[in-house]
DNA sequence: CGCAAATCTGTTATCGATATCAAGGGATGC
DNA sequence: GCATCCCTTGATATCGATAACAGATTTGCG
């Protein structure tokens, strides 16, 4: 692989290129990148060398030198729920092309685990970070105000934005889901969701499920609070059993995400309980699982990927504002929902 | 946010830190990093000058002067896959704690995408690399070989590995589910897969499918190939119609993956054909729906998670090695997989 | 033909940290 | 009491690229 007889001792450095070719290291750097203004047979006998060597450029080097890192952050609460990966592609797609990269982190769900990536992320000096939600602690909010960066949050609407936004109320959905379901005719109402407020977004969904309850003046709400957020197909399965046998004369449960509500509808089936027969079953995400199961699963549409590629468009903007010195206001972006009823409710 | 009158040019350095500390930058620099000789009280004021000026560390240059980067790469096929999915998650935790940082990339099945990206990836120089499969371009193998920095294939045994292995044979795997078919009855098996060899993993398991068949002297092969892999849930679906109108005596289909097979469970129960009544159904990947839905999945268990660990836990051994001159020898690490018998077959 | 403009390339300084080596000072040992 | 060692800190060089400016060459055009 490599010319034998000359032992390579590192890689090849910028240097080296330039040494090889007779020229300057400047012209290489000019050469290697669009926009130079270069000779068409510089250019190409730079490029041979490159070719030769096997060098790749060191942007770190860069990096420090031109204080432009090439890169944004983005963090998601989960790798593993398809609407946030919807999300991811979204941003992926949408930085496509441009000379940025992307680099992803997983809170887990936890503040502060998002606390250590946004600090471990601006350690980098991304250009710009989307995060998710708009729950953070405090020193999450200091570091992100003080990195003098863009900063989009996402699939929530914060009371107190720290820079610009890409969201919806979940607790105006899940509260329209009710809604809708009141006018289907149900009258006793369940919810199903995780134990606890790690998820902020379930949190809101189940407010806006208990808002809407009371709204309407339907008996109280009965919620089954289980497992840890955000809870498992599997969880919703078990679940649907206790909101069942805890309050029997309940005719419809609203869950937190399409994975508990595809859970909860086939243990149904697996118990011989219809569905919507016995009780209606709703969810919230409009994952592929629900388009495709049997019964298809009435559930909110969010559009994830959307949010993804609008809040990388506007972090973009806002990127490219601040180059040119004018940067952009503050925005707040209304992502639509809907419901989608189907055949589980 | 900041001290008043005192408008903020750009970002602290450490040399702000170690001026308002009362001390040299390399001092700043022991006291932010584990393990540097420093009084306790020097410390102490350092830290407490970094919160007033809410300073964070320039990764960029400590790389450059330090020659450690302190990140790994991987890359995996797809994010909504929640085989590779795990395998992020494995690698995620094997590395959390180690003061390294994982940076994800997404091939989307696609080998020039992967060459793209293990590029960008060099560039910024990580210590070591997780790739997925064993298909490279030639340019790839090249530019992973002249990196210098110890590789981990993953999911797939090469014929040829660029470094270390840690995968199971994806042929093998899909041949041992359909003996467990065949003897349990089936004679009629058809395969139910993506329309190109893009995703090489599932090239395989139709090669494995196709090789057992021959060793069982069974009729020969129905394979439907439906769709740009990897295929989705719906297009299992429309697959297994397909599939069955092709060869009404079929008696069994094994699926590329657990979506698809998930897709032709759900289809069939539309239709209103039994499984595993009118015909018996099996996945590959042992995913959460296949576990949850009715009836539950006959699969091929693979421990996505475990190969995660495994290779972040190989290539940190292999960057430890590296470090202190002791280069460790490429390994091999072949992981189980297992046949779930479960109600679909 | 001559001068200005455009094109191409090189020189030098610099980005912000860390490696390395060296030095000051106090504790310790004999 | 003096040498030795350890602990802590600092000075300087350096990592590998790019910015900014300047110089050299070519081109354009009246």
């Amino acid at each position: 692989m490599h010319p034998a007889g000359k032992p390579r001792r590192s890689q090849p450095t910028m240097a080296d290129v330039a040494e090889r070719a007779g020229v300057s290291t400047m012209t290489v750097s000019r050469a290697l990148r669009k926009g130079g203004s270069i000779a068409a047979e510089t250019q190409r006998r730079i490029i041979a060398a490159v070719d030769e060597l096997g060098y790749v450029l060191d942007q770190t080097a860069g990096t420090l030198s031109s204080k432009r890192s090439g890169f944004i952050a983005a963090l998601i609460p989960s790798i593993n729920n398809s609407n946030f990966s919807d999300t991811a592609r979204g941003v992926t797609e949408a930085v496509e092309g441009r000379d940025l990269q992307l680099l992803l982190g997983y809170t887990d769900y936890l503040v502060q685990k998002e606390e250590r990536l946004v600090e471990s992320m601006l350690r980098r000096r991304p250009e710009g970070i989307i995060v998710t939600g708009g729950r953070h602690t405090e020193r999450t909010r200091r570091l992100l105000l003080d990195a003098d960066i863009p900063v989009v949050e996402t699939w929530d609407i914060p009371a107190d934005p720290v820079g610009h936004v890409v969201g919806f109320s979940n607790a105006d959905a899940a509260g329209k889901l009710v809604h809708d379901l009141h006018a289907r005719g149900y009258r006793n109402i369940g919810f199903i969701g995780g134990s606890s407020n790690r998820d902020t977004r379930g949190a809101d969904r189940r407010l806006g499920y208990t808002r809407a309850i009371a709204e309407l003046g339907l008996p109280r709400s009965r919620v089954i609070s289980f497992g840890k957020p955000p809870i498992s197909m599997e969880q919703g399965g078990q679940a649907i059993v206790h909101l069942i046998s805890q309050w029997p004369d309940v005719d419809a449960a609203v869950c937190v995400s399409d994975l508990s509500a595809f859970g909860a509808v086939m243990e149904c089936h697996r118990r011989g309980w219809s569905v919507p027969g016995r009780i209606g079953i709703a969810g919230f995400g409009d994952f592929e699982v629900s388009r495709c199961c049997h019964p298809r699963i009435t559930t909110v549409s969010i559009d994830g990927f959307g949010i993804g590629h609008a809040a990388a468009e506007l972090l973009l903007r806002a990127i490219e504002g601040r180059r040119r010195q004018t940067p952009i206001a503050p925005e707040v972006m209304l992502v639509p929902f809907h419901v989608i009823q189907r055949e589980s409710t």
